[in-house]
DNA sequence: TCAATGGATTTTTCAGAAAATATTTCATTT
DNA sequence: AAATGAAATATTTTCTGAAAAATCCATTGA
């Protein structure tokens, strides 16, 4: 795994406490490299978003404010609503049955869940991104699922968050994914916006 | 003007042909500084979409596909519309006579165009992101306007080589504006969707 | 208490070289 | 003549160690 991807699965896993300082001295210790190499990964990671640089104070994790929350749900629902609409248009059965199979497997994963959070955890966020993912996959835009992957990285910070705090949040979650899918499959946009609106909201609502 | 600005103008305002290679030591004699600087920007400036990274082959300005000017246009139209649908909720007179400040200064600028193109070039690309930006400016998110931002600046890529290819288009655009500021200020979503829609589409059916 | 000061820490930049990879050149073979 | 492959060249990428610039922090003095 390159550097790139490593640093940021330690961001996205929640390994650095949100806001908290990134010390070149640390970082170079924990993954080898040199200094530039790991500055060219930060500055990447900040103009995603995963990571705030502030000039001449170095970097840092990106804090966890209610009003980022608020903006990245707002564009999450969106992107994947907007995403969704085209997917409505241009997919076909190949398109709906990679959604059944991606919807399948997270409600798989997130029974394991039930069992031992801490082992399923990083599959279930795979899960759930390439669920979302599919939802849009057939949207035609290389560039829309782009955003809509950056804006999914920075919300799920929120959610490892939460859940590492207050623990998997049980059917719920099952119930609002299944009810997603349904309108997708049956491409009914109103029903999609709000069951997507749901789902995002009442998680935003809580943490 | 920081190295990241300089390059970044230089590169949206055509500079550099589009698709062609960025040499490292030839940015070292343009730019000076040293070749872990040049890199940092250069990291952000893809992550940003206005440079494309090829591993081992180093950096190369961003090419001008139909694909992405398509994607580009659909994006813009998203992020503008439903940034506009939010600024006739929580937009009051500050926002609308700051729109209709921004307009008017485009309106002075499109004039001027048509004396001295060269001449008022950049200040024209200003005024017109600075219109475009005051539709959304009431979004209420700053993530939103800096998203938008960042398409903005890609899809200017391309006005900047039509522009400079064919000249400037005259009173069709001027009159577009004038529908997008109208269509606004009357709180009019259809009507916002289909001028901008109108807008963005004509230039990229040309382009 | 507050602000100024000076030393320690940290970030940022630098220059040059080494390592890794790509590209070109050119002789050889088919 | 076209294709192949190895050597030479060019370029990108990474590393090192250090200097420069900025920030942080604890102490001092008012």
């Amino acid at each position: 795994m390159s550097l790139y991807e490593t640093l940021r699965t330690d961001l996205l896993m929640g390994r650095y406490a949100p806001g908290s300082k990134l010390r070149m001295e640390t970082l170079k210790e924990t993954y080898g490299g040199s200094v530039n190499v790991l500055r060219e990964n930060l500055v990447r990671l900040s103009a995603e978003g995963l990571v705030e640089a502030e000039d001449q104070k170095g970097f840092r994790v990106a804090s966890l404010t209610p009003d980022r929350l608020r903006d990245l749900t707002r564009l999450r629902i969106l992107l994947e609503t907007d995403g969704a609409r085209h997917s409505f248009g241009n997919g076909g059965v190949e398109w709906e049955s990679n959604l059944v199979a991606a919807h399948h497997k997270l409600a798989y994963m997130e029974g394991k869940m039930h069992e031992d959070e801490t082992a399923h955890f990083l599959m279930w966020h795979q899960c759930d991104y390439e669920f979302h993912a599919a939802l849009i996959a057939a949207c035609g835009s290389g560039l829309h699922q782009r955003y809509h992957k950056q804006v999914y990285d920075q919300f799920r910070q929120y959610v490892v968050v939460e859940l590492k705090t207050y623990g998997f949040r049980g059917s719920d979650i099952v119930d609002e994914h299944e009810a997603v899918m349904r309108a997708a499959l049956n491409r009914d946009l109103a029903a999609f916006e709000q069951a997507l609106s749901r789902h995002l909201e009442v998680f935003a609502s809580r943490a």
